[in-house]
DNA sequence: ACTTGGCACTCGGGAACACAGAGTGCTAGA
DNA sequence: TCTAGCACTCTGTGTTCCCGAGTGCCAAGT
């Protein structure tokens, strides 16, 4: 049914509408690809492949565009992943290597990630649930209220400020910080809740409301900061761009850490690090864009995901690239801090 | 030169144009408002008005087109601030009183005026320099790495990893952190340079190089933060709007802090609560786009600015109430956390 | 059985054109 | 000083026409 020439034919599609913008003809595509063959011969084959439903023609008389279904046979099987240049890398590397904090490294990452695919980038700040307590403060602020701060390996700072039941001093709070430090240093945010059930019991029972409130606070945060934050970059990206829906669609689904969430996608479970790409149709809210995704996270555990959003219309083997490459490389930056 | 119905005549035109977005002619004028003159009256007057750069008209046959000068007429004489409904100041108080943490209180006012005015909205992070020292914490990571968190009164938390020259036992660290905060507890960011000057000197002589070190960190903090963070959001808003330069250039101005920063002004010294509203050619960088900001804060002392960034043709009268609004409110919510 | 050249057909988009309508400026009169 | 009337000037819209790119199909060639 499809055999390899008229694979040839729909990759030469894919390739010269994206860069051209413009439906491609028989004669253009016989000329500009060395195909050996006349631009009946060419007519043909898109006659199939229309048939089949990889490419479509907008209006009677013009040349072919690749459907949603031809993108995706050319990012299966039509197409390699194009590594990035050496310079490229290397202004990565010294971009990322600036960053002070985790704040820091994602902003960078999503405004480079932006630059370097000319698309609008987002990252998912890494997870808490898969990260483990570095330490747990309490800092008094008056004599019935206490700030919460909550830091995690991953450099993340969570902070509550907590109203207290009742006055308690300040070495009775400094107790309860290394009881609570003891208890949890070290321990995943998953097994925070377990881990500090029967903390109460093991206290004095003077302690136990203000422990009670405490605890309490800290479980909320756990529980609230569990549908992550997420940012974007490259907004402007999309000023040029066309997209079948509406440019408006497009930016408040931006604004909408949900929606946005959903489109970032699951990480597989067996290969985290595989890209994710989802054209067209294939996405669950916005149709008309299409998203390349990935896993990203220190080691093999990953945290988080990041990826690009843009119009079906984009040049795949490239962005791929690009967002496999800056998720290798800020997965690295995070390990090593 | 200009009499009272020529202001009258002036202020029509805008607030039809505002709501119709079309050139208004002479005719329809006469009939809408009432004048009690006729449409070739109301010609007379406008030719004055254009004459003296108030309006303009876009071609020789269609209506009249308030210029910035006009706007600028209008803003200072011919309009006052609108005021919310209630309902409206209902759904504010409601909504802001919902946040948990700074940062939550500055995305959520973020879109509440976004929402609010349908515009863009920008808000200012409260500034550190302005800001006390609530809090310093050494928390040990390893024996060599110490992370530095620094919290103030406006509930916002900075850290910091240290590499440390040596190796310094927590007893040590500990004695750190209760002389820092001894020293520092309550003063003002832009004292704390002078308050840490002569610390080394205070401490025994194997601990300077780490408290240098740590010193270092914690004034290259102050510094580097003194530049704010800026958010911004409801881009979706700009979609429909039609600016006189491309939408490309304001979504990029709207990820350059540096911008950002400059297009919302400066505090006005002796009233900081003003409202600052920039029209078309009078904004630095983006013409064609109108500012409203001002600023908020605790108490009488401004932190930082917020406002919101749209066409020039607006409705000034209902933007500034909402800025104002939204302004007093959350500089309610942060006096009170 | 596939490929190729030829040919008639379709349709979008641009140019040329006419036209209605809104709005203006000007002038003369109240 | 205001008003009414009138001629004028545009823009925007609808119509028509035509060019050209591109197609589908058919018949001939390999």
């Amino acid at each position: 049914m499809l055999d390899d020439r008229k694979l040839a034919v729909l990759r030469a599609i894919v390739e010269d509408y994206v860069s051209t913008n413009e439906p491609v003809g028989s004669k253009a595509l016989a000329e500009r690809h060395n195909l050996k063959v006349s631009p009946a011969t060419v007519r043909n084959d898109m006659a199939a492949l229309e048939e089949d439903g990889y490419i479509t023609q907008p209006h009677t008389s013009a040349g072919r565009v690749p459907t949603d279904k031809g993108y995706r046979l050319f990012v299966d099987r039509l197409s390699q992943v194009k590594p990035l240049s050496g310079a490229e890398r290397r202004a990565i590397e010294t971009f990322l290597a600036g960053a002070v904090d985790l704040d820091d490294v994602v902003t960078r990452t999503v405004r480079l990630l932006a630059q370097l695919t000319r698309q609008v980038a987002v990252v998912q700040y890494p997870t808490l649930t898969r990260s483990t307590v570095r330490h747990v403060e309490l800092v008094p602020l008056s004599e019935r209220r206490v700030m919460l701060v909550l830091i995690t390996n991953t450099g993340r700072v969570e902070q509550r400020v907590i109203e207290l039941p009742e006055v308690v001093e300040d070495t009775r709070i400094a107790n309860l910080r290394a009881v609570l430090n003891s208890c949890l240093d070290g321990c995943g945010l998953s097994s925070v809740p377990e881990q500090v059930a029967d903390l109460p019991e093991r206290l004095p029972v003077e302690d136990r409301p203000a422990v009670a409130t405490i605890l309490s606070v800290l479980l909320e945060t756990l529980v609230e900061r569990h549908d992550e934050k997420i940012v974007f970059a490259g907004a402007a990206n999309l000023a040029g761009a066309d997209f079948t829906i509406g440019l408006r669609d497009v930016l408040e689904a931006l604004e909408e850490q949900v929606v946005l969430m959903r489109l970032l996608g699951e990480t597989s479970p067996d290969i985290p690090s595989a890209l994710t790409v989802r054209i067209g149709s294939e996405n669950p809210y916005l149709h008309g864009t299409s998203i390349v995704a990935t896993g990203y996270g220190s080691g093999d555990k990953q945290l988080a995901r990041l990826g690009v959003l843009g119009p079906t219309r984009m040049d795949y083997p490239v962005t791929m690239g690009a967002v496999r490459a800056v998720a290798r490389y800020v997965s690295q930056i995070l390990a090593a801090s």
